[in-house]
DNA sequence: AATTTCTGTGAAGTAAATTTATCATCTTTC
DNA sequence: GAAAGATGATAAATTTACTTCACAGAAATT
């Protein structure tokens, strides 16, 4: 059952929306500011959190980057009175992933957490710890490289990417390629030029997030 | 330099920010509707767009998820004349990195572009494939194992980690926590409790992210 | 104080990954 | 159609990663 934190200041709707989310099938807290939401983030593990953007003491806006910093897999629907685009457009790019304006239709609110909970869906680490074959291929520099190649140049000959790598035993460099398409990382297509695959570009936009932050 | 794509099929407003984004150092190219964008992006390396979202033929709010989706490292800001909340919300969730009002000044949007830059600053390769002890720490599913575990328990002692991995002899796992700490994933406190580190949870939250989507 | 459990080291062996070397086929190009 | 470069398979050699074993001091229990 996923569970829900209410971070509101006014205590009506609050009791209001943990009666409906309960009745919904959730588990749900409430929280009447920023600083008792975090305080029961701390002792409680929470799913997803609903967040008004304008409360005495610290505001939505304002605990929003920390939440997300602090628990980045909880997923965080603002729920704002005073709604303006720019107010949107800055709760979305801190980290918010939905935005609903009061007053809002509880059907709409349940869709919009549905969705939310749905995106979560968080193959835990089962899958995670399926992926050998991704981070044995990534442990090697030469593959990382090629990968960053491919990157950088889409699509790339075999003696290019040898030629690229300045290698010069050409043979070492098909292994490796074959460690990659093994892997599923990287494809070829009908003329043989070698290209990331779906799951190679996902890896690699991961790992610049890694280097980058 | 950095390459601006300006899509929109009002004409005026097209060379008239190509023009100002010249002046302002970028180089500057535009298109008339979604189609032209993405044929233009094809052929072209471009690092930000400036969409419209409503336009004759295929509008920003259809492009913006096909170029996303094909090109995840270029920054799109949306430029919208008849805005509300739900579109800029639709919007930023689609994938755009920012969403701009028109009217706007033309100020607000250097400041809005050069800021979106600013976060794709990639750290290129070099600092990626610098990572051979995180990668090589990786590869093992052990590792991984213990990682995950760290992350669900936040602290534990070795015997701890050594019985839920079922391994029992402790000193392989010994083995791999040395591996793990010399590649600072995680660290012990001073009553010995492992935890993950900094940097291990930001691999934790970013290898989540690649198996959950 | 004696005993068990916890935590760790280092050497030596085993398994796996990588490199090197040898050879085969397939395309272009002349 | 022969030569030259591009691509790739396979096996042996080497390097690196992992496991096992023998041992030992610290901390907790009895």
């Amino acid at each position: 059952m996923h569970k829900i934190l209410v971070v509101d200041d006014d205590q009506d709707l609050r009791e209001n929306l943990v009666e409906v989310l309960t009745g919904a099938g959730f588990f749900a807290d409430s929280a009447e500011d920023g600083n008792r939401a975090i305080e029961k983030l701390a002792t409680d593990k929470f799913d997803l959190v609903l967040l008004d953007s304008i409360m005495p003491g610290m505001g939505g806006m304002e605990s929003l980057p920390l939440i997300k910093r602090k628990y980045s897999k909880i997923k965080i629907v603002m729920l704002t009175a005073f709604s303006t685009v720019e107010g949107a457009v800055e709760a979305m790019r801190k980290g918010a992933d939905d935005y609903v304006t009061k007053p809002f239709k509880i059907n709409d609110l349940l869709v919009t957490i549905r969705r939310c909970l749905e995106e979560a869906k968080f193959v835990a680490c089962s899958e995670l710890l399926n992926m050998d074959d991704t981070f044995k291929c990534l442990a090697n520099a030469t593959r990382r490289k090629t990968l960053a190649l491919l990157k950088e140049h889409d699509k790339l000959r075999f003696m290019d990417i040898t030629r690229k790598l300045d290698i010069d035993d050409h043979t070492k460099v098909n292994f490796h390629l074959k460690v990659l398409k093994d892997a599923a990382l990287l494809e070829q297509d009908g003329r043989k030029y070698y290209q990331l695959s779906t799951k190679g570009k996902k890896i690699i936009a991961c790992l610049n997030s890694i280097s980058s932050t």
